[in-house]
DNA sequence: AGATATAATGTATAAATATGCAGAAAACAA
DNA sequence: TTGTTTTCTGCATATTTATACATTATATCT
């Protein structure tokens, strides 16, 4: 659950601020008491599909690709996220209940993320089937959920209650 | 001049194919008889602003950022390119003169690009003013020009027959 | 054209980034 | 809990990419 903690930050610091190098992250990252070294760093970078590109004054700097569309990423956080009940396994796929309804804008949603251990999804009313990649666990579509809609597993839990 | 069938070869290369590496693109541009070192390239890519991220199936890609919007940069092709008549230099400024009535669609398409080496643009009816950025020479200019609209050295030569 | 300045390139190398492997931590099952 | 599997991480290193410097080519000026 730190690295949950590691990757939502690194996602800020490169598009919050400019980053030139892992260098330079590891030392923002070790300053928030999340440090790692320099070879997780450039494996979560993968992860959350962070590149780097030239910064037009000679150097370097990380970037989001996602960050294209900001809009579908405030949207998902604003509707998606708090439509969303429940997760539930069964025969290696997922199942995510949500607020009568939601389940297609979700479903939407999902897909347009274009995630790799996603390999499709199905939409009725207020539930949707994720159907994993082949080879991919369910616990890595956790994560990979967990990283299009930060602080999703956090919300259900609470929702529980 | 090699360069510039260089720079537009890399920018045709990446955009149409998944280049994962210099190595790769360097065979590639050998093959068609452009060839150059990995620090060259390494140069290029750079100038064209083009970065490299994970291609979501544990390996990297090429791209350019640019692409998000290829609807401008047809449009250029189309529209921009052909309006051009012809450059002038002075003061260390570049003048840009266009078919009557067409340097405001010009200039707002060089505005738009936001290249680093262009500090700003005035626009008349059939004449733009460019300033280039402090510590850039009107040859970075035009090579920057060549870069947001490929071709257009070549086109002048010819109009002026 | 000849002289001077600017840009482009290659070579060698430095710097930055990715990865194989092994151990640690976490998740899961019974 | 205990054993079993999967994920995560660090270390050391391989691989990849950037750059200082020297050289050549290209453009600029008189």
């Amino acid at each position: 659950m730190q690295k949950t903690k590691r990757l939502l930050a690194i996602e800020k610091l490169i598009t919050e601020e400019e980053i030139s190098s892992h260098e330079v992250l590891l030392k923002k990252l070790k300053s928030k008491g999340l440090s790692c070294t320099q070879a997780t760093l450039s494996r979560n970078l993968r992860q959350l599909g962070a590149g780097r590109i030239p910064d037009g004054r000679g150097g370097y700097k990380y970037f989001l690709p996602e960050n294209n569309s900001n809009l579908p990423s405030k949207a998902a956080k604003i509707q998606v996220l708090p439509a969303i009940r429940e997760i539930v396994e069964a025969k290696g796929l997922l199942v995510i209940k949500t607020i009568p309804g939601n389940a297609s804008n979700t479903a939407f949603y999902i897909d347009n993320t274009s995630r790799f251990e996603i390999a499709g999804t199905i939409a009725g009313d207020d539930t949707i089937l994720i159907i994993p990649r082949d080879g991919i666990s369910t616990n890595q579509v956790h994560t990979c959920l967990e990283i299009i809609l930060p602080g999703l597993h956090e919300q259900i839990k609470k929702n529980n209650f």
